[in-house]
DNA sequence: GTGTTTCGCTACGACTCGTAGCGTAACTGG
DNA sequence: CCAGTTACGCTACGAGTCGTAGCGAAACAC
């Protein structure tokens, strides 16, 4: 997760104190500024750092950002084991929801998700950073419902990963729509009739493929 | 859609073809540089029209580019009408992601909603030109699947526009997360795996509300 | 100590922003 | 046809940000 070239050894090393800094620093920047009015010297003055030092460290506005909310994603986030399929996923999409509405997130997700549109290093940086972790989850919830017997166990063949990955785009994109674009709140209620919709639905896809 | 004030009538009219040319320019200027080294200059120079003109009719690049991407919507997006629920489902959402996939509307549409993260007035603007005219289609789909009997009719209470809100987000959320953040192509066969499972999850919430 | 790397600081050219001022063009009402 | 009104193109400007360079001092390994 961290900045450059983590392989020396001689010289002083760099303040791991100052890492810290500078991310806190630049999620307090975002939750005030946005994204858009978010400048460079502004976290550097934030974090008690020189300018300099930023530009050292990271490439630019982009990869400062991703760190800054891949680190609340990696303390915040995990997958609550409540008793049942259904219930897994209401918790953890209120979780996803509670990350979701921290002003400092609201906008830097969206705004990195569409720098990564043109830039394939900075798409893959978000992916092993924010994306993959949260997709464990999906994989942890199926395999965990399979040992419950909730749904049948796995087959071979690529349908089940491609099922994970459906999951995983639709609990995760319903939420950030809901909280981001409609901009209305993920209660217990919502985030109850999602998980109903997935359950099922998700039974309609084992009978609709296992003939 | 268009700029500000409609309603005058005297001095000289403001040209509807620069408007055109404007938006073209903001959506060809998109597609080439991305939000983030998209400049209101270089859109002007394209559009062959003075800087000053921009800021005479759009109060910055967020309303700008909304309107540019808000036009595209108008004339691309509308519901197929296939002979099912799930056939209808399956086309709109090819024809979203369609939508998705041009290299303009791939940064904008995430870019403008980060920024309405924290300006009010741009979040409205965005359900007016946008967001209400996606959400309608699912009103619409509905009807025609109540018209062929595919769920059960009408019901009163709030348990009707709350389903449809939640069919909106799964469906919308889901296509943009899948091109945008797994950036995973959007074919029939995923299209047809998505329709399958709202059909299902539908079913799912009738019976689950309905005693 | 010696060598190496990072740090804070200052300064810099390049660029974009958003606005103001001016003369001209286009259209309306009398 | 002629004032009145508004939009337009052009130029220029101060303000702010960007990303980099150069410097001396500080923190480590050997």
């Amino acid at each position: 997760m961290c900045p450059l070239s983590p392989g020396k050894r001689t010289g002083r090393p760099r303040s791991a104190a100052a890492d810290r800094a500078i991310l806190a620093a630049t999620r307090a920047a975002l939750a005030e500024q946005g994204w858009g009015r978010l400048t460079l010297g502004d976290v550097a003055a934030r974090a008690g750092v020189a300018k300099t030092t930023l530009y050292r460290r990271w490439a630019g506005k982009n990869e400062l950002v991703v760190d800054a909310v891949a680190a609340l994603f990696e303390e915040q986030l995990e997958l609550p084991d409540l008793g049942s399929l259904e219930a897994d996923i209401q918790g953890v999409v209120l979780r996803f929801a509670e990350l979701l509405n921290r002003p400092e997130t609201r906008t830097a997700l969206m705004a990195v998700i569409a720098e990564a549109a043109h830039d394939d290093a900075l798409r893959l940086r978000i992916r092993e950073a924010i994306v993959d972790r949260q997709k464990h989850l999906v994989v942890l919830g199926r395999k965990r419902a399979q040992a419950r017997g909730e749904i049948p166990p796995e087959e071979d063949g690529a349908a089940g990963p491609e099922r994970d990955n459906l999951i995983f785009d639709v609990v995760a994109g319903a939420v950030v729509h809901r909280v981001m674009v409609s901009s209305e709140p993920v209660d217990e209620e919502w985030a109850g009739r999602l998980a109903v919709l997935l359950v099922v639905g998700l039974a309609g896809l084992h009978t609709a493929q296992d003939p």
